[in-house]
DNA sequence: TCCATTCTTGACTGGATCGTCCATTACCGC
DNA sequence: GCGGTAATGGACGATCCAGTCAAGAATGGA
């Protein structure tokens, strides 16, 4: 039998992907990989193929995260609780960006600003994420609908891309330089506009109260 | 006197500039911005320097002609015109995205996502330029509320981040893959959830009607 | 005309970088 | 143990690339 592999190949993916990530696909080179991750070159060549491959690889796998981390967060539960949810995920993306010192920005967006345009691996597979995002949105916001917590005249389709756009939006903004504050605000902004059902009220919108210390 | 310059500075900041967004930062050659204005190297880098400092002119002009097309847009005008005005601009922001079918994106965000984590200089005016565009929005903004056309009880603070917000997302989830007509429909979306003064109903949020040609 | 000054050009340098190659090593069924 | 198989890792080759440099060119004033 031959002899086998020394290394762990998850781990080695993940610290590509730091690589990847803080300094993005053409300004990383294979050395650097390598001995980040403690592999000769010939290893990594071996078990990835090449560089562009290695990188399909971990955006691809980075792709997967996003859309798990949405599912773990909107798929499922009762109507009843479907515009908390909602809520949750949209804090939770604003929070995630809001609390990123390094200001890294996020793979999906860094990856594809370098290689969309010229890569349709990439291209191809951002797209899928934004679509099962899309999705994800559309059936929560339609379960809020159903329980009245959302307007039911306003299309779940559309909302669902706005909301989409919020979400990728703050981390733009976030990674241009906005405030953690500013995006936190960001979040809860884009939910209290929300159409709600006839008769009902939201102040939401409104300034934010002077904070008690 | 000394020779003077043969070429026109700012048409070689334009190629350049092409050049940059269409592969990036690490990804432009000094000799591919050579071969495309049509300069030798040494020109080049007597004229500018280095390639950051290359990159960095051409970063900021590119962040001044975003502010200036906003202020175009948005800046000026009776009060009566403010939401038509901000309705313009966001629309005029989606359609710049939609049909560019190349997919280039815009260079102010493709250039942060690449460079502002490790770069000071990108980092700051990219945060200037949002700052100045989050102003221009609060401004009209407030106009619309004096003239009834937004509920002035919302935070015109707020509600700027959230358009800036929907106006970069825009940008993002474009370059990510969705398509244009779904891109002209968050425009229209973003807007119409923007809240009105009590009485006042908008049903713009509902279904496109079926379009007849 | 001649000079001082700056611009222009492209070959050149030194270092970086991708991907390959191969001698060596480690495993495991027999 | 033994041998077939595949992983390892670092040296290597070929190419690429940012930035330099020196020789020549263009200008306007003296």
């Amino acid at each position: 039998m031959p002899r086998p592999r020394a290394f762990d190949e998850h781990q080695v993916l993940e610290r590509a992907r730091e690589q990847f990530w803080a300094t993005g696909y053409a300004g990383t080179r294979m050395d650097d990989i390598a001995q980040a991750t403690g592999l000769g070159k010939g290893s990594l060549y071996g078990a990835f193929g090449d560089k562009g491959k290695l990188f399909h690889r971990v955006f691809g796998d980075w792709c997967t995260a996003v859309v798990e981390v949405a599912e773990g967060r909107l798929a499922g539960g009762p109507d009843a609780e479907a515009l908390a949810r909602l809520s949750g995920y949209v804090h939770l993306m604003a929070e995630n960006t809001a609390s990123d010192t390094e200001r890294r920005g996020c793979l999906l967006a860094k990856g594809a600003a370098e290689l969309a345009q010229h890569d349709p691996t990439v291209a191809g597979r951002s797209a899928e994420t934004m679509t099962a995002l899309l999705t994800l949105l559309r059936t929560e916001i339609s379960a809020a609908q159903r329980h009245g917590d959302i307007d039911s005249a306003a299309d779940p389709e559309r909302l669902a891309a706005l909301l989409l756009t919020v979400v990728r939006g703050i981390e733009a903004v976030g990674k241009a330089g906005l405030d953690p504050e500013t995006l936190r605000n960001i979040a809860d902004t884009a939910l209290a506009v929300l159409p709600m059902p006839e008769g009902q009220k939201r102040l939401a919108t409104g300034r934010s109260p002077a904070r008690e210390t």
